[in-house]
DNA sequence: GCCGTTTTCGGCCCGACTGTTTTCAGTCG
C-alpha cells in the first residue's frame, strides 16, 4: 500500500470504532496517528523497510506495526474484522448533518436500521421520532439531510469556494456595528479544497448580525441560529457550477478577536498543539483569551498571541501540525514565499497547440504583470487531439520567438515546449531539435493506468535525459474528479534531486499538483520547484497565486522556487 | 491507543448550539 492508501485505512479504522462504543480516546488516537501518518514528509517506503514509525508523534507501537502490515501485505486483519462487523450504509449515515456515531448506533441497535434508504422509511413512517434520544425535530432534519445530500457535505475546491464565502463576507462587513471580519477555516490555510466557510466577526451586538446574516440571499436552509454563532447552507452560482456550502458565522469581541481568529482558522491538530503548550505555561488558550485578563488584554493580534507562548508567528499555511510548532516554538520558521516575488513563467499554450491567444499576446500580458520572461511551452508532435507542433511548426515558432524578442525590448520570450512523456520514458523529438529548445516541461498525458513501478519508471527515464529541464503536473490528478495516476513520488523526488531537475507545482486549481505534502518532502530532498499557471489564456496567468499557495504550505522560501529568478540568472540555468 | 521537566498510570482541548431533557448528551468544529 501507497502512504495515503495507509492513512485511509487508519482513518477508516477510528470511523469504525466509533460504532462499536470504543473509548473516544482511542478512536482518536486512529484519527490522530492517521493525520500524523499524512503529514510525515520522509521517505515512507524507507520507513516501511526499516520498520521504523514510533518516532512520530501520535505514533507509537501498536499503529506502528498496523502501518507496517498495512504497508507490506496491503491488508489487515483487524480492519477486514471491523469492516464484516459493521454494515457499510452506517458510515454512509454519518454524512449526515447532526448525526454521529452515537445517534447511527442507536439507530442500528433498537430499529435495525443499516442504510439511508431504511433510514428514511422510517423518518416517513415516523418511528424514528419515538426512539429515546431523538425526536420530531431531528426526525425532520434527518429527511431534509437526506434530501440534501447530493448537494451539501461535499468538498468544493478552494477557487470556488473562496468567492462564495467573500460573497457572505463583504454582505457582512457592511452591516451596522461589524467593526472586523475575516473568512478563516481552511480557506484561510489556503487549502486546495473546502468543506465549509467559517466566517469571524468583531462586534459588540451579535444579536441584529445574527439575523442578517440567516437572511442573506444566498442561504438555501438555516442549520442554527444561536446569539453569538449560527449555521447555514449557503449557495452561490460560481462559473457555470452551482456552489452549495455550509457556512458558519462567529460573533466576539473585537478584544477577543485575535483569539478567535486563531481558534476558527485552526487546523484543530494546530489549535490543539497550541493549547497544549499554553498548559505548559500555566495558562490556558480558548477563542476568548490567553490566561488571565492581563496578559490577554495585550494580545492585539495573533502574532502577540504566539509571542506569548514563546513562538514565533505561524503563517495560516503552516498551521497543519506537521512541525511549525516546533519549528515556531526553535524560532526556526522559514520565511515564506510571497505573491509578487515570481518574475517570469514556463509552462504555458498558445493558439499554435490548445491556448487561446497567440504568442504576442501571452508575452504582452507576462510584461503586463511586471514579469522579465515567458516561457513558452506548447504541446509535442504526439499530442495530436491538444495541436502538438510537429518538428517545422516548432521551427516556425523559434522563428515568430526570435522577431518578437526584438521588438520586446528588457523582456524575453523563451523557447520550450511541453514534451510528452512517451510510454517508453523518452521524450517527443529527436536530441537535435531538443536541443534547440532554451527548456523542456516534460509531462505525461497518456497512459494513465500503468501500474506503478512503470509509470514510476517511464517518468523517472524521462526526467534522467539530458534535455528535460522539470516535470509537469506530477501525477496527473484533477481535484474531486480523478485521482492522480499510481506513482512512487518518492523515487521521483530522488531522480529529480539527483540529476537536478525542477518539479512543478501546477498553479491550476483544479490541479495543484505537486501536492503540498510533496513540496514539503521535495524541499527536503533539495529539489527546487518551479511554479507554472499551465496557461492556455492570458487569464490563467493570473492563477500563480494558487501555486503560491501551495509552494507556502510546503514551506517554501522564494529561493526554494527557479522563477523567482530574475531573466539573466534564468539563462545561467538553463545554460542559454 | 498515545504520551511523559510531577512519566509506565491516568490523563487525553474546549466551547456553542440543539433537542430532548428537567440537568445533559450528542454533534460540530
Amino acid at each position: 500500500m501507497t502512504k495515503d492508501e495507509v492513512v485511509a485505512a487508519l482513518e477508516e479504522i477510528g470511523t469504525l470504532l466509533q460504532f462499536k462504543g470504543e473509548n473516544d480516546f482511542r478512536v482518536r488516537a486512529y484519527t490522530a496517528g492517521a493525520r500524523a501518518l499524512a503529514g510525515f514528509d520522509g521517505d515512507f517506503k524507507a520507513r516501511v523497510a526499516a520498520e521504523h514509525f514510533d518516532d512520530i508523534r501520535g505514533i507509537g507501537e501498536a499503529l506502528q506495526l498496523k502501518i507496517i502490515t498495512l504497508a507490506t501485505t496491503g491488508r489487515l486483519d483487524y480492519l477486514d474484522e471491523l469492516r464484516a462487523s459493521v454494515p457499510p450504509g452506517l458510515v454512509d449515515m454519518l454524512r449526515l448533518p447532526s448525526i454521529g456515531p452515537k445517534k447511527v448506533k442507536a439507530l442500528h441497535d433498537e430499529l435495525k436500521i443499516d442504510t439511508i434508504a431504511q433510514l428514511k422509511a422510517a423518518c416517513e413512517a415516523g418511528t424514528v421520532a419515538d426512539l429515546k434520544g431523538f425526536g420530531k425535530k431531528t426526525q425532520d432534519k434527518i429527511l431534509e439531510g437526506i434530501a440534501l445530500l447530493d448537494s451539501f457535505g461535499k468538498r468544493v475546491r478552494f477557487d470556488q469556494a473562496y468567492p462564495l464565502g467573500m460573497a457572505l463576507v463583504e454582505q457582512i462587513r457592511l452591516l451596522p456595528g461589524v467593526e472586523m471580519v475575516e473568512l478563516c477555516g481552511s480557506l484561510r490555510r489556503r487549502r486546495e479544497t473546502a468543506k465549509d466557510l467559517d466566517i469571524l466577526v468583531a462586534s459588540d451586538d451579535a444579536g441584529p448580525i445574527m439575523d442578517a446574516f440567516v437572511a442573506l440571499p444566498e442561504v438555501v436552509t438555516v442549520i442554527g441560529h444561536g446569539p453569538t454563532k449560527s449555521s447555514i447552507v449557503a449557495k452561490l452560482g460560481v462559473g457555470t457550477d452551482a456552489i452549495t456550502l455550509n457556512a458558519d458565522l462567529r460573533v466576539v469581541t473585537a478584544a477577543q478577536f485575535p483569539f478567535a481568529q486563531m481558534y476558527f482558522t485552526g487546523s484543530k491538530e494546530h489549535n490543539i498543539r497550541l493549547r497544549q503548550r499554553a498548559i505548559e505555561l500555566g495558562l490556558s488558550l480558548n477563542e476568548y483569551g490567553l490566561g488571565d485578563d492581563a496578559i490577554t488584554a495585550k494580545c492585539k493580534t495573533e502574532a502577540d498571541i504566539y509571542l506569548a507562548l514563546g513562538m514565533d508567528y505561524v503563517p495560516p499555511e503552516l498551521r497543519e501540525d506537521t512541525g511549525e510548532v516546533e519549528a515556531a516554538l526553535a524560532k526556526k520558521l522559514p520565511k515564506l514565499i510571497e505573491r509578487g516575488e515570481l518574475r517570469g513563467v514556463f509552462h504555458n499554450h498558445t493558439t499554435a497547440s490548445d491556448g487561446t491567444a497567440t504568442l504576442e499576446v501571452m508575452a504582452q500580458k507576462c510584461l503586463a504583470l511586471g514579469w522579465e520572461y515567458f516561457g513558452v511551452a506548447d504541446h509535442s508532435q504526439s499530442l495530436k487531439m491538444a495541436g502538438g507542433l510537429s518538428p517545422e511548426r516548432v521551427r516556425e515558432q523559434w522563428a515568430e520567438v526570435d522577431a518578437l524578442n526584438k521588438k520586446l525590448q528588457g523582456f524575453r520570450i523563451l523557447k520550450g515546449t511541453e514534451s510528452d512523456i512517451l510510454l517508453d520514458g523518452s521524450l517527443d523529438y529527436d536530441d537535435e531539435m531538443l536541443a534547440g529548445f532554451d527548456y523542456v516541461v516534460a509531462s505525461v498525458h497518456t497512459h494513465f493506468n500503468l501500474p506503478e513501478a512503470e509509470q514510476t519508471a517511464r517518468v523517472c527515464k524521462a526526467l534522467r535525459h539530458p534535455a528535460t529541464t522539470m516535470l509537469g503536473h506530477a501525477t496527473g490528478r484533477l481535484l474531486l474528479r480523478r485521482p492522480g495516476y499510481k506513482i512512487d513520488l518518492d523515487e521521483v523526488l530522488r531522480t529529480a534531486a539527483e540529476h537536478g531537475k525542477f518539479i512543478e507545482i501546477n498553479a491550476q486549481p483544479s490541479r495543484l499538483d505537486l501536492e503540498w505534502t510533496y513540496v514539503k518532502r521535495a524541499k527536503a530532498l533539495g529539489v527546487k520547484l518551479v511554479i507554472n499557471p499551465d496557461a492556455h489564456s492570458p487569464d490563467d496567468l493570473e492563477l500563480t497565486p494558487y501555486g503560491i499557495a501551495v509552494a507556502r504550505r510546503g514551506w517554501l522560501t522564494s529561493a526554494d522556487v527557479l522563477n523567482t529568478r530574475g531573466l539573466d540568472e534564468i539563462l545561467k540555468v538553463l545554460g542559454r
